[in-house]
DNA sequence: TGCAATTTGAGGTACGTCAATCAATTTGTT
DNA sequence: AACAAATTGATTGACGTACCTCAAATTGCA
């Protein structure tokens, strides 16, 4: 009923299971002969590496860790919840995850805590900065694999990322923007911060957009709301302040001040923002926000242990794998 | 470094590993006592079973089937494509995959493939008919476990449903058609079949929406397209012929007619589609095609062997699992 | 108290692979 | 031909669990 066994392959190669097993885990000392014909007999067989008896024989635990932001609110409160929902199930596989909480723009916080890691691999979200590439790179020379979550580290050594395009996601939310808005006005986007490569991007996108494609409106300067709902409230107010906005791109957290500021407003803007937290699912079903832009954050943990077991297990890793669909929610698609 | 086993379990508890393992596979002949410092050990040491170990000693391998359309082009290959693509990394955690394709609208043919199934789980896309339903209640009877995808059969005894929440889709669909279209106009609905449930729940959601929230709109009768290109072609161009179409929402397969179809028209309608394959990722890239509202077929497959792993292992399995989130393309979000 | 029924323990084999040892064989070199 | 080096084979003991047998201990009941 079970596949072909090590012992089938040796019988059909005609060799002893010694030498399979030399070959199969390459520990040289074997006649390029004796080798094609246990290659020959893998293929003639069909065997397939029982991967559960493999890694219980050599007792393997694979202990992977995510390296993320703290907070018990918004986009990190979701991933902390998906990875703690994954965990029970991933213990059953023999797959330990740690989360090591950080805080959000701490780069020597982040570095230390990458600096006394023990694990195979591990997931890092933190800030681009020299020092965490650098310590990506001692990572990987010791033998850890790396990856990058949500926000990508592109000049490191890391080995994959997993998360959103987010220069696509710029553009669709430039897309969505000027459709709905046929009259002409003012837009106002809020980064969390200006040198953030993820908001950058994403700004970067949306402005090409609007400029290719949506000429009646006017784009105003990016401001930088700091992830802080205060900020975002004030900042809104002032922008709206001369003359109404028509719409408000919000790339950042603090969406509770931008749903304050907009439900003072005039005049409604078409207010668009990123991740689907409990305050923007509140904005999307009251009307305030129209649409919400949201990486699934368990299909970010799930694509992020998979890319983390493959690189372990010596597998191919496609960029493919990494990426994250993004889920675009509206008050007629959210339940 | 591992986790605790049952070897750890029976010393905390103070009884032979034959008592815990008569616990923990509940083969009866155990005292209430003795049963209850069992249990408790386990929760004390937060043992938890290695499924890997036990399969392995079980030689257990998990045969799943996919009872899918065959087909060619469109959604349906794609689903073939993630099912070969998923193979490979299954055949090595044990898991069989056999795909069963059958015709699509073939009542007879696909009760016959059900009846001469012989696996452990099954994941079926079929018609909604009587016979099938009782077929499904024979497999259920007979120990398989039976989980639907991507069209439900609720009435049935499954026990999960893998796909989309269809009604969700239509009324997405029907509110970006509003927000998009100011002025009034004609929108066409073309449904694959008006007797499928998971087009009419589509329908249904867009009727609903259109009515609630964007009367300027008129809605044509609903007609039936036969997932078929030219009859598709054909019907736009009848529902175009008096006065020009501003909006069609096609619900089944058959893009390719209605992109040869709006390409031929005076005034170009708001057109969104259903599933990303390469004829409305084409549409996108042309202007033809507005929005394309896609489940991922990957995910799918990934989820639907979740599922029915968790099921034949005895685990619970919550309706989230099964819910494949609405992608919604742009031609700003197709690279 | 005696006897049967129930419960418990002890121990073994198997699953497929890894990892190691040691002896036996083949190969290459001079 | 002699010897070292390289290659091969045979064998063993894990890993954690399942499943089986048989004997020993405990319990219930008359």
């Amino acid at each position: 009923m079970s596949g072909p066994t090590v012992h089938d392959v040796a019988r059909t190669a005609q060799v002893s299971l010694a030498t399979v097993d030399r070959v199969l885990n390459n520990r040289g000392g074997v006649s390029s002969k004796a080798e094609a014909k246990v290659k020959a007999a893998v293929a003639q067989t069909g065997y397939v590496r029982n991967m559960a008896a493999a890694n219980l024989s050599r007792r393997r635990v694979y202990r992977f860790c995510f390296v993320v932001p703290s907070g018990d609110t918004g986009f990190v409160a979701l991933l902390q919840a998906a990875l703690e929902r994954e965990r029970s199930r991933l213990v059953e596989e023999q797959i330990l995850i740690q989360i090591i909480p950080t805080h959000a723009f701490d780069v020597a916080g982040q570095v230390a805590a990458l600096r006394d890691l023990d694990c195979d691999a591990v997931a890092i979200m933190a800030s681009e900065a020299p020092e965490i590439q650098e310590e990506v790179s001692r990572l990987r020379a010791s033998g850890v694999r790396v990856v990058t979550l949500v926000a990508d580290l592109p000049q490191s050594d890391r080995e994959a990322y997993v998360g959103l395009d987010n220069v696509a996601a710029g553009r669709t939310a430039a897309e969505f923007m000027g459709r709905f808005l046929g009259a002409s006005g003012e837009v106002l986007m809020i980064a969390g911060s200006l040198s953030s490569r993820d908001h950058n991007e994403r700004l970067m996108g949306f402005r090409r957009v609007m400029q290719e494609r949506f000429q009646h409106l006017t784009l105003l300067p990016a401001v930088e709301g700091n992830d802080d709902a205060q900020s975002v409230e004030r900042l809104v107010a002032e922008a709206s302040a001369a003359r109404p906005l028509v719409g408000i791109y919000a790339i950042g957290a603090g969406n509770k001040g931008l749903v304050r500021a907009v439900q003072k407003a005039d005049a409604k803007p078409v207010t668009i923002v990123h991740e689907l937290t409990p305050t923007s699912r509140q904005g999307l079903r009251d009307g305030t926000i129209d649409l919400v832009l949201d990486q699934d954050t368990s299909a970010a943990v799930v694509a992020a242990v998979r890319i983390m077991r493959d690189l372990t297990e010596g597998r191919e890793v496609s960029a493919e794998t990494g990426k994250i669909r993004l889920n675009i929610f509206s008050r007629e698609n959210i339940q």
